[in-house]
Formats: structure tokens, C-alpha cells, sequence
DNA sequence: CGAGCCGTTGAGGGGATTCAAGCTCAGTGG
DNA sequence: CCACTGAGCTTGAATCCCCTCAACGGCTCG
């Protein structure tokens, strides 16, 4: 690993953690890409990276927030039990996502946070966002950003993934997933069950929906589970077959 | 109507919006609440009070957002339209709800919002808040706060009003209905076709849920139609019995 | 008073659920 | 090495809930 790309000034701070932030792929379209390096500087100390394993649940909802975290690789899941109690999982998070803001507004997590895959996160406590936020406007700005953001996805998460016959949904949450893919164009293949508390509905119907759309060539699942690979463009034909 | 109770320096400033301001009750739970006085003295003239007619729309998805708006008074409905071409109601706001906060970051609305009922505004322009933003610490707080208001809101619809029977959808619906109720009880009353968008379910059934439960006593259409009297208890009673 | 909007109700069909049974596959221990 | 086990996935059959199509009544308004 070198550290040749790096400005001479970050390289020997010292703190351990410095290195990690300035080699930080993700820094630049994260929330603390807007403060200059004179910025990032001080916050080196209080910044811890956790990684959470599939599954693994990063904080709950009602819990009283003392930090924010910044999704660096992996995909986390929001979800809330519903009264009846079934879950429901309410929309995605992964790479460049701020999660758990409301800790900022000292008000308890409004959903529960669960890691999908793998994740590597950025740990930021709620008082050095206040502190730094009192200084730098640009962060202000790429937070409330960030809020929009979310409230979109969630939005987007009703029109697409809340709507219309089981079919459609799942081929829109497959477009979803495959958006997230990675290098290879793989992409993450949630647990049929996880499909059916994304979707609103029971396991049954997610898995004949799938194991259909495998038939019609869209997916194709990748050995080692937890993986597929997705036609974009025979996705789109069914999907506009679907409207007709 | 009376000017007694304000304070004597609001009272004769000569801008006429002055006095609308101060006496506004919705003031102190909204987004200027947080401003002193001295700060809302600044803001008058640049602030309008439009009134929408039920059905008028305030703002459209992908416009840009040159203003953010208070709701004084009324019910506003975000909305979008599915690729499939169906109508999706989003989320609802009213008294004191902050809408359009995506302009103040100089972004397209994201929805199409528009008024259920006669709505009073309370228009406030992007560059104010800017204006005003960088000196008042506490109306920044103000404003994420509100951010977060309506994702929660919005993941709130996605989990009670996206999710289960028909049935159980419906008596959410009225149980959220009955939340904006004013003074006599009476509360906003949908259209059929409208609560079917709002549940992702079709006219016939929205009427045939309301129809049974009018005859299982649960809610009182008021004449004059669009109004309705909901019994909170009797609707408890009846989501009881569909878990068990 | 006819036109149109809105709400209601019925009949029939279809898609999702429910209940149930096998299947694959990875991990475990004999 | 391989039966055993359990979790996750798939598939079938019956049922039910909701959608579709259709008709009708009340109401407002030109």
C-alpha cells in the first residue's frame, strides 16, 4: 500500500488514524469531504472505522444516538417491525451513505440498522459534528444534503418497491441492487426473505418471482449464494412487456 | 381583531406583512420560531401568505425550487407518478409542517405537492433563509429537525399504510386522519380514489373498507361531505381483532 | 333536466397467500 | 467418509383477498 498520492503534510501526522481518513477512498463523496485538510486534521483522534458482520445490527431504533457513522463498503438495511409484528425493511444504505443522523439532532435512531453484507463503517460521534458544525458551512450543507438524500431514497422506495403487482417489484429491486454492484458486476442477492419484507411480501412469492425471472435469463445467481448477476437490458424488456 | 397582546414594537412598523407575521400561530412551532425578534423584523417584507384552493397545486416535481413554504393552515399531499403511470400519495403535511426544503439547496422539488383541502402558505424565498441561515444557529437546528421530521414521517407511511390487508390499511389511514382533527372532532375526509393512492389499493376497495366500517360504527361520514368523525376507540378495537 | 363526478355494490377472475412437502447444500459428528 | 441435520430455497394445490368490469344512485352544476 503506498502512500506516494498523498500530500506530504498527512502522511507523518502521527496518529495512526490519520493515514486511514486521507487514504479514505470514500472521504471525497462522504460527508467530511467538505472540510479541507486543515479540517480533517483535528478529527482524526475521535474517528473510529468498526467493521460489522452480515447480520449484525449497528444500532436500534429508539436507542438514544451518540454518533453518526458514514457507510465506506457493504450494504446496511433500515427496517422497523410493524404492530402486527412483521418486519419491514424500508430502504438500503451502502458506499458514501450517512447514516444515523437523527443522533445529531440528540434525538433517538428511528429505525433499527442492520448490516446486509459486510460493512465497514465510519464511526463519528454526535459532539464533534456540533463542534465542527459550528464552523464550516460547507459541512452544514453537505449534511442537509444528505437528508434530502435520504428522504428521497425513502420516497423512491414507496413508488418503486411499494407499488404494483409482486412481478414488477422485484424486477425493480433487482434495477435497485444492481445499481449497487460492484467491479465484476456482481451484485448483492438478499435472503428470500429479506426480499419478501422489501417488497411486502411472504418468501413463497419472492422466491417463484425470482426463480421465474432466472427462467426469463434477468438473473443469473452466482455460486457462493448471496450473489447474482443481472441483465439490465432483458430487465428492462420485461419490465416494459409488464405495462403493456 | 385585536393587536393588544403584541408587543408594541411589532406593532407599528409600517410594513403591513408585520403585523401578519407576529400574530401568526403557527409561528412558534414553526421554522421561524426560532428566530428572535429582532430577526423576524428583517424577514416581513420579503414574506407572502398565498391560499390554495383544494385540488390547486403548490409546487411540481423537478420544478426548480426557488422558495420553501410553512403550512399555516389545510392539508397538503405529496404525490408522484409511478412508470406505470398510477398516481402514488406520499405523505402528508399540515399546521406547522416545513415543505419544499429541497429548494434551499437549490435542488428540483422532489415531489409534486399539492393542497387537499384550502391551504394557507406561508412563502418563504430560498435566498432568505440563506441569508438568515448563516447567522441564526438555532433556525439551522430548526431546519434539520424538520428534515428528519419528514423522513421519519415517510418511512412511518411505508410500514402503516404500505404494508398488510386492505383492511388494516384503511383503519391506519383514519387513524392518522384523526391525529389532524381540529377543535369539533371533525377531521379531513378523502376522496375514495385518493385514499386508494394512498394505500395502493383501487377505488372500489377503499369505498367498500369505508362502507364497512361506517356500518361497524368505527366512522361518521358529516354532511358536506370531505368531513368525517372517526371513534379512535372502537377503530382500536378493530385492528385488535385483525392480529388475532 | 341531462351531464358528469363521486360513491356504492355485485359478479367473476386472477394473483398472492397459506399450508405442505421436497429439495439443495454446508456444517457436524459418528 | 458419509449419514445426519437444519437453514434456506423451491414447487404444488387450495383458498382467499383484491382487482376488474359493470351497473346504478345521489348530488351538483351548467
Amino acid at each position: 500500500m503506498s502512500t506516494a498520492r498523498l500530500p506530504l503534510y498527512l502522511v507523518d501526522t502521527g496518529h495512526p488514524q490519520a493515514r486511514v481518513c486521507a487514504e479514505c477512498g470514500v472521504r471525497s463523496g462522504a460527508l467530511f469531504g467538505a472540510l479541507d485538510a486543515a479540517g480533517l486534521e483535528r478529527i482524526h483522534a475521535h474517528i473510529a472505522a468498526p467493521v460489522r458482520a452480515a447480520g449484525e445490527r449497528i444500532y436500534a431504533r429508539g436507542e438514544a444516538g451518540t454518533a453518526v457513522y458514514t457507510v465506506r463498503a457493504g450494504i446496511v438495511r433500515f427496517e422497523r417491525v410493524t404492530e402486527g409484528g412483521s418486519r419491514r425493511i424500508l430502504r438500503l444504505a451502502s458506499r458514501g451513505d450517512l447514516i444515523g443522523q437523527e443522533a445529531l439532532l440528540a434525538r433517538p435512531y428511528s429505525d433499527d440498522a442492520v448490516a446486509c453484507t459486510e460493512v465497514e463503517l465510519c464511526r463519528i460521534p454526535q459532539d464533534l459534528v456540533d463542534t465542527l458544525g459550528s464552523e464550516a458551512a460547507a459541512l452544514r450543507r453537505e449534511l442537509m444534503l444528505r437528508w434530502q438524500r435520504a428522504l428521497d431514497e425513502a420516497e423512491s422506495w414507496s413508488t418503486d418497491l411499494a407499488a404494483g403487482s409482486a412481478r414488477r417489484r422485484t424486477l425493480k429491486l433487482l434495477q435497485l441492487l444492481a445499481r449497487h454492484a460492484d467491479a465484476d458486476g456482481g451484485s448483492w442477492m438478499p435472503r428470500r426473505d429479506e426480499i419478501g419484507d422489501m417488497l411486502d411480501v411472504t418468501v413463497e412469492t419472492a422466491s417463484r418471482q425470482i426463480s421465474q425471472l432466472r427462467r426469463d435469463g434477468v438473473v443469473e445467481l452466482l455460486p457462493g449464494g448471496r450473489r447474482a448477476r443481472v441483465d439490465l437490458a432483458a430487465l428492462q424488456r420485461v419490465l416494459d412487456d409488464e405495462d403493456a
